[in-house]
RNA sequence: GGACCUGUGGUGCAGCUAGGAGUGCACGCCGGCCUGUCAAGCCGGAGGUCGCGGGUUCAAAUCCCGUCAGGUCCGCCA
């Protein structure tokens, strides 16, 4: 017997990086561990080196070929892969029975290979099978790549864990928080677990409530991040916290939210902005080559304000181009009323000149439904062969010519408004632009933060590649402003959180210019995915004064909802700053999934409803009032009509 | 709170624009044949409130209204 094979293995592929196996199973070589119980070896494992000796495999029937009462080929299934076992007597196996079978490894015979498996040179002469347990046909196909209906897959979620893709998913996540376990103890961080059970804290994401049965009427609330938590460990002195996290938030959901999720949560004293991003950058890297055996590229740097300029958006996807120009010194006095605003804006969309008059109603009606005044479209031609050019003539519209400065042929424009425009203001949108004949040029005027968000969409809608495609493009977006608008009250609104630390050389602006100032606060992002967010926390009384004061919270409001931290940094609070990365983020991109959903073993759907178990549901009324919660029950006949 | 898309044997689809008997395809399932297959093959068979309710019509999977469920998005997510 060959025990373990596991490091033998690991040494002959002499693989210093976590490379995927042959098989496919997305698990680095030799991961198994060593086969125990019924089985000695994994069905994956069973190659050329074994040929004449004895193995025992347990697992799960994958397919059966039938070739009569003495020939039976059953491919055995378990996570490292499949091997074929052939039986010859018959048996009344069927696909998904748990079997353990004994046997000898054979070459198969010649011209029977199969180069499509890892284990396709042999095949097990089996001489024993011990049907474990019999199973229903499957809800859905475990083999293949065809998906079901999505109650259906959550209803039997652990038939669909068993196929390849979530088998291989759930693999990946374990590797990538392996990696930024390893990664932040590396760099001398301490895990330290926080409190599920905390206390409400009015402001920020809508928190889950758990009623106390000791004290009625009471409650704690499900953390939506361990935030303070964190805060008053740097307080304790732990100097550099990371915790892998649960959040809840009762927020609605969306391919990148789930109620709960998880962060690499991180908060270290006496650190710079940049010291915190070299941590995470590190653990970061750390997971991503743990996942895909590749380097990762080096994270880019963007300010807040260079981010929304040129992509319309805080989260940029830098995977592809179509940046947003400023035509805004174009337009300055323009006559053309459509194109008159505070800041005008661009983008290109190459190639876009053949997109029909439906096409563009509909993107101009996104930009409206965006919040967008209007959108103005242009198609760029080539000047002087208009009876050519698509559309030209049959919608009607009057083009106006400019002398392209650009590369190519001389340019005109094709739309209804092209010829209320000047000659410089044509000429300056194609030079701006730098758009070629063929290309569709698109324009907004409207405030500088709407002009900016409406086109950083509709880049997305027209040019985002799917969210595995290209290499990754990580970011730091850094300098974001301290506070985001205000509320229906007027009251500034904290962009961050109210504990981010101001920039230092905006702190004058604190009483003058608050939406001026900007923080010590960053994001990561990940081909257009928000991956994190962190800051460098106020530690200083008289700081978080002036910013509380900013946002209108009065000292005895301030005292009543964060007194226990405030009070903690009574006591000697060190600077620091932290960061939490998305790690159901980081993965779904790392696995090239589009929905989280396919990197959490047991998900919710977009209700928040899990269709295996039927949560949420009823509570007993004996329950409720053990939880005091008994007079608050809204039958349906007395909707309304209840107390609230 | 809102917008859009989807719902047809166990699974994935087509059928709907232009109403005419539950019509079709692939997989799976059940049975038979079959000693080298590997998504086995061949033959046969079973399996359906077309999500649900209402309306229009001589007639509805198909058109209309409502509703439920799933998905994507806006709002929301300090």
């Amino acid at each position: 017997m060959d025990p373990a094979p596991v490091g033998t293995r690991r040494q002959r592929a002499g693989e210093a990086s976590p490379a995927t196996d042959a098989a496919g199973t997305g698990a680095p070589a030799g991961a198994w561990g060593v086969a125990v119980g019924l089985r000695d070896h994994w069905a994956g494992e069973v190659t050329g080196d074994l040929v004449g000796r004895p193995v025992h495999l347990a697992g799960w029937v994958d397919t059966v070929r039938r070739h009569g009462e003495h020939l039976v080929f059953v491919d055995l299934r378990d996570r490292s892969g499949l091997v074929q076992c052939v039986l010859d007597t018959g048996t009344e196996l069927r696909s998904e029975y748990v079997v353990a079978v004994s046997g000898t490894v054979r070459r198969r015979p010649a011209g029977t290979e199969n180069e499509r498996l890892a284990t396709g040179a042999v095949e097990v002469a089996v001489d024993a099978v011990d049907v474990l347990s019999e199973a229903a046909p499957p809800p859905f196909p475990v083999r293949g790549a065809v998906e079901a209906d999505e109650v259906t897959r959550l209803t039997y979620r652990y038939v669909d864990l068993r196929r390849e893709r979530l088998q291989r998913n759930l693999r990946l996540r374990a590797r990538v928080v392996s990696a930024l376990r390893q990664a932040m103890e590396q760099q001398g961080f301490t895990e330290v677990e926080t409190p599920l059970l905390w206390t409400p804290t009015p402001e920020g994401a809508r928190e889950f409530a758990v009623p106390s049965r000791l004290q009625r009427g009471s409650f704690y609330v499900l953390p939506q991040s361990p935030q303070i938590a964190k805060q008053l460990l740097m307080v304790a002195g732990v100097d550099r916290y990371f915790q892998i996290a649960r959040c809840l938030r009762d927020e609605d959901l969306r391919a990148d939210r789930q109620f709960e999720f998880t962060q690499l949560d991180v908060e270290a004293s006496f650190v710079t902005q940049d010291e915190v991003l070299g941590f995470v950058s590190e653990a970061v890297r750390q997971a991503a080559v743990a996942a895909t055996g590749t380097a990762a590229p080096p994270i880019e740097r963007l300010t807040w304000s260079e981010a929304l300029d040129r992509y319309g958006t805080d989260k940029p996807d830098l995977r592809f181009g179509m940046p947003l120009v400023d035509l805004s010194g174009i337009f300055a006095g323009t006559s053309v009323g459509a194109l008159s605003a505070p800041v005008v804006k661009a983008i290109c969309l190459e190639g876009g000149a053949g997109l029909g008059r439906s096409r563009l109603d509909g993107l101009v009606a996104r930009a409206k439904a965006l919040g967008a005044r209007g959108l103005a479209w242009f198609r760029v031609l080539a000047a002087e062969t208009d009876e050519r050019d698509a559309g030209a003539e049959r919608t009607g519209a009057g083009g106006a010519h400019a002398d392209g400065a650009g590369p190519g042929a001389s340019r005109r424009l094709d739309s209804p408004l092209a010829r209320h425009l000047s000659g410089p203001e044509t000429a300056g949108i194609l030079e701006a632009t730098g758009a070629s004949v063929g290309d569709l040029v698109l324009v907004v005027a409207d405030e500088h933060q709407l002009a900016c968000s409406v086109l950083g969409q509709l880049r997305l809608d027209l040019g985002r590649p799917p969210v595995g495609n290209g290499p990754p493009r990580y970011v730091w977006v850094v300098d974001f402003p301290l506070f985001e608008g205000r509320d229906e009250e007027g009251r500034l609104v904290a962009a961050h959180h109210p504990f981010t630390m101001p920039h230092p050389e905006d702190l004058e602006l604190l009483a003058t210019a608050p939406e001026r100032v900007r923080s010590q606060s960053y994001d990561l992002v990940l081909n257009g995915w928000e991956l994190g967010s962190g800051s460098i926390r106020i530690h200083r009384a008289d700081i978080q004064e002036r910013v509380f004061d900013a946002l209108g919270i009065p000292p005895a409001e301030a005292a009543e909802r964060f007194g226990f931290l405030t009070g903690a940094f009574r006591y000697g609070a060190p600077p620091h700053g932290g960061f939490a990365v998305g790690v159901d983020r980081l993965v779904a991109i790392l696995a090239g999934e589009e929905n989280i959903r396919e990197v959490i073993a047991f998900p919710k759907t977009q209700s928040g409803g899990d269709p295996m178990t039927g949560a949420p549901k009823p509570l007993a009324a004996r329950a409720l009032a053990e939880l005091g919660l008994a007079g608050r029950v809204r039958r349906p006949d007395t909707a309304g009509t209840g107390e609230d």
